[in-house]
DNA sequence: GTAACTGCAAAATATTTGCATCCTT
DNA sequence: AAGGATGCAAATATTTTGCAGTTAC
């Protein structure tokens, strides 16, 4: 398993305990999570404007990606290995359960391409699937 | 063309002044539109409530969609006819131009149906392409 | 005339910025 | 020691709510 402190190290982001302890969220959660999750799971030990910044930090460092929503909110996901600074990897698609409310990243599931309208050229895809996940499902 | 007047009508609602208008926004817009176009569009004339009242209800009625987004905002775009009162058909794809920046509507390009792991149902998809449109497009 | 809609005021919430202090390297 | 990160204060922006006055039907 992948340690908080490596990822940093490997990103060039020196170690601080908001740093540290905001990442180890990310890996050991199984869904996205937004700003308001990350102050919750923390209990407010840190600054809110620290955790935008950190928020935005990591996202500029290609180790977390932002997920598209609806409601006016940011999810943030974490991006796999390929991911690197400026240059995300994150055509997969997510998947928002209507009952438990998780965002999760389906890693293997590559976004489709689509046939689009003379004229237009893609550059990059998002996809987000609603329903009910494995855990929540009516089997 | 249909006009608003009778598109409020159709859909039970009473007609406005803030109604007419802001609907008459998204009929001649080719592209979607945030809150903050809706007000710098109609030069403030509503109050900011009032617009948020408003488009509240047109997604209510099926109006409108939300178009999801990766920053903090929502983006609503038109309807098709098909559209009804709690029941979107809005599983089309949605093209966000890097360059101009507009987010349009491609109501023919359906949202392919992906494979996903076993135990996941799907309900809705949302997809958003972004590159550069036809107008924007270097040839 | 009545129900629904609007505008205003204000509260609640969210985000950004500047700066002094502290921590990592 | 030096540069970067954090926390605090405050400015700014966004969204929600209640209520009184106005408008559509």
């Amino acid at each position: 398993m992948l340690h908080s402190s490596d990822l940093l190290k490997k990103n060039g982001l020196s170690i601080t305990e908001s740093r540290k302890q905001i990442l180890e969220l990310f890996l050991l959660s199984d869904g996205a999570l937004s700003h308001s999750d990350i102050e919750k799971k923390t209990s407010a030990a840190f600054d809110r404007v620290t955790v935008y910044r950190t928020l935005q930090t990591f996202v500029e460092k290609g180790i977390i990606h932002q997920i598209p929503t609806t409601d006016n909110s940011i999810l943030y996901g974490l991006c796999k290995d390929s991911c690197e600074a400026g240059h995300h990897h994150d055509e997969h698609v997510h998947f928002l359960c209507n009952s438990c409310n998780k965002t999760i990243c389906l890693d293997d599931v590559t976004v489709p391409h689509v046939k689009l309208p003379n004229g237009f050229k893609p550059l990059q895809s998002a996809m987000v699937v609603k329903g009910f996940c494995d855990d929540c499902k009516v089997s």
